[in-house]
DNA sequence: TATGCGTAGT
């Protein structure tokens, strides 16, 4: 008896042990604790369903979707909670297809698990099937289902069918009123969202806190504030909201002295206060309000860390971030890509090697870093090593091969994509362009059109860009009209781009036409068009653009001298070239570089002035480049001077060694001259070195 | 003590 009743004692005991852990357990699965959640759950001398269900919610809430699988699938006993917590986990990470045959399999579906399937086919914009399922729902649905039904079509726009729902619902409650109040305030309307909250039956904070947060959205500080005003017992959201949309606005000192008047203060605003002295670059406030933070998260540490990396006090990051008591992949991530914006490839390898756990984000930042430093070997490496790869990875890949000349490789990614966007796209389209495949950019856009991805500015102005090197003047047309129907011809990108265009095909009057239309014109715009008058050789047009320009209060830059210059050159304007040339650091603080040099070399070259032109290259503060010595080649033929030729054929042989067109023009002024001997060397020497013909395009290395 | 629908921060 005495034995029988120290058993139950115990059994009592124990029961309340697993009670105790069980909270344990559940409280740090909620603050994301998933190492401490695992130790526990491993140290449990017994445990029960409810333990495997807050493990099994601990491993989804931290995205370990197939481990909270394998717990599930080795649960000794499974209650409904168990079935409805492994669909939500696949609901939350949008496998909609997983949640499914799970909701099919189960075998007692309740309230909870209906309304998880309406959610999930609503978040991913099923909103038909999402429908179905609702009204499949045996017996008296609840109102969570409706609900999420509501919601579903409130977020997706259909605020309509979301009242009319509310309203065909036997028993609405404050969650029905709010859902398609949200509708309304999160997609900007705001004079239908303030009609509709007063003519709601129930309301609570969270409908005010609602309004409160379209108006900051809205970007309509006054309207919020007088808002507030309103609110009887606002809480930490609303003082939140308000906090942040004054943040947003920039208005920073306001922001705090509301800060400092919150009665309640919690981690997230602290965050969004950190966050907006970060986003002003005030640093020095950043850093004192981040020591005074009580308690510090993920998103804070990303915040100061990134904040840091902008204002290029990369040192200061990485000794904060080595003081992290966890592991914040974001944090470390930023931190990396300041590392890599300035090329220092090994310091962000480091710390990529250093992060246990990489999110896709972490591994696209590092690959990208490798394809911006032009390290494809390196890159292509690492995207093979990749566990999960998404689309910005495989563009990542087909820029970097697109830059790196080797469209091949670009293509061959490309066509082995799952899933392209219209990134993709434009990254093989610019990609032909950028490598002279002109024909082959224009043939991808229409197998863009057939695959049905939208073409954007950037689409545009590469086929555009292509239209203009094959002075394609009919298809150029034809792109341009499709500008004007997709709505695009407003974009200063796709008008300049047009500019170019007709510029190239020897279009002025209609390039002219192009700028005078656009509405919003930029510094491109100017440079485009002044470009198109050097281009078809009307130097005084060009000189009066800029003029124009200036008188408009546009700042010249770099481009619109070159544009200038080259204007100059082939009008043969001289003097005025000199002038502009001479007067470009005093008048404009711009230093003439390479390009500006080669316009001077061919306008002193085409003159016959090469001895002048040779004193320029030679007294240049910058390394002359290709462009210089070969402005400086092609002069030497027009104006038969075969000894400087030679001089000015040998600094492009050393720049351009595989280039057979500059030994091809120099064998042919020497011809030209009379030197056969030397003409026959300079072809032999093709040979010799073992230049066959220009680099490869396709990139078959 | 574990699972669903509406509000704030990356």
């Amino acid at each position: 008896m005495a034995a029988a009743g120290a058993a139950k004692v115990t059994a009592a005991a124990a029961a309340t042990a697993v009670f105790r852990s069980n909270q344990e357990l559940t409280r740090l699965a909620r603050s994301g604790q998933l190492a401490a959640a695992r130790r526990l759950f491993d140290s449990m001398p017994r445990r029960n369903t409810v333990t495997y269900n807050a493990m099994l919610s601990a491993l989804a809430r931290n995205g370990r979707i197939d481990e909270a699988r394998a717990l599930f699938d080795g649960m000794p006993r499974r209650n409904a909670v168990s079935w409805n917590a492994m669909i939500a986990a696949f609901s939350d990470h949008g496998r909609v297809a997983d949640a499914r045959s799970l909701f099919d399999e189960m075998p007692n579906r309740d309230d909870f698990s209906w309304t998880l399937m309406v959610s999930c086919y609503a978040r991913a914009g099923e909103l038909e099937i999402a429908r179905d399922v609702l009204d499949r729902m045996p017996g008296d649905k609840c109102a969570a289902c409706y609900n999420a039904m509501i919601s579903g079509y409130a977020k997706n726009g259909r605020f309509d069918d979301a009242v009319k729902l509310l309203k065909e619902m036997p028993t609405p409650d404050l969650v029905s009123w709010n859902s398609a109040l949200a509708g309304l305030t999160q997609s900007g309307q705001m004079v239908r969202a303030g009609q509709f909250f007063d003519e709601m039956v129930e309301k609570d904070l969270v409908s005010w806190n609602l309004m409160l947060e379209g108006f900051v959205r809205a970007g309509d500080l006054d309207g919020a504030s007088t808002f507030f005003a309103r609110i009887e017992s606002p809480n930490v959201v609303s003082w939140v909201t308000l906090l942040n949309g004054y943040c947003r606005a920039g208005k920073i000192d306001d922001a705090r002295e509301l800060f400092d008047k919150m009665p309640e203060r919690n981690i997230v605003a602290w965050n969004v206060m950190l966050e907006g002295y970060v986003r002003l670059s005030r640093m020095e406030e950043a850093c004192n309000l981040f020591e005074e933070m009580p308690d510090k998260n993920s998103i804070s540490w990303t915040s100061i860390v990134s904040g840091l990396v902008r204002a290029g006090k990369l040192q200061e990051a990485k000794d904060l971030l080595d003081q992290m008591p966890f592991n914040c992949v974001a944090a470390k991530t930023a931190l990396m890509h300041g590392y890599l914006q300035r090329k220092m490839v090994g310091e962000a390898r480091q710390i990529f090697d250093g992060i246990e756990v990489r999110d896709t984000v972490c591994w696209n930042t590092m690959l990208s870093g490798y394809v911006q430093c032009g390290m494809l070997e390196e890159a292509m490496l690492l995207f093979q090593r990749m566990p999960n790869t998404d689309t910005v990875s495989w563009n990542t890949m087909i820029a970097g091969y697109a830059q790196g000349g080797q469209m091949r490789k670009a293509v061959g990614i490309f066509k082995k994509m799952n899933r392209r966007n219209t990134v993709s796209w434009n990254s093989v389209i610019s990609g032909f362009v950028q490598n002279g495949l002109f024909v082959d950019a224009l043939h991808h856009f229409m197998l863009m059109r057939r695959d049905t991805k939208r073409a954007d500015w950037s689409t545009y102005a590469s086929c555009l860009s292509a239209c203009a090197n094959l002075a394609a003047l009919q298809v150029g047309r034809q792109f341009h009209s499709l500008l004007v129907r997709s709505g695009h011809i407003n974009d200063s990108f796709a008008g300049n781009a047009l500019i170019s265009t007709y510029a190239k095909c020897g279009r002025i009057l209609e390039a002219k036409q192009i700028f005078d239309e656009m509405i919003v014109k930029d510094i491109v715009s100017w440079n485009s068009l002044i470009d198109g008058y050097a281009l078809n050789g009307h130097g005084t047009e060009a000189i009066s653009v800029f003029l124009e320009m200036k008188a408009n209060n546009i700042r010249p830059d770099e481009v619109t001298l070159v544009g200038i210059l080259s204007a100059c050159s082939r009008a043969g304007f001289i003097d005025e070239g000199l002038k502009y040339f001479n007067s470009m650091e005093k008048e404009y603080s711009l230093k003439p570089v390479a390009e500006h040099y080669a316009c001077m070399a061919d306008m002193l070259g085409r003159a016959g002035r090469l001895n002048e032109a040779f004193e320029l290259v030679q007294g240049m503060q910058i390394q002359p480049n290709a462009g210089v010595w070969g402005a400086l080649l092609g002069a030497c033929r027009l104006h038969k001077n075969d000894e400087l030729a030679r001089l000015a054929a040998e600094k492009l042989f050393e720049l351009e060694p595989r280039k057979t067109s500059n030994y091809v023009l120099l064998s042919n002024i020497s011809a030209e001259a009379g030197k056969w001997d030397e003409a026959e060397k300079t072809r032999a020497s093709i040979k010799e070195k073992g230049v066959h013909k220009p680099p490869g395009l396709a990139g078959s290395s």
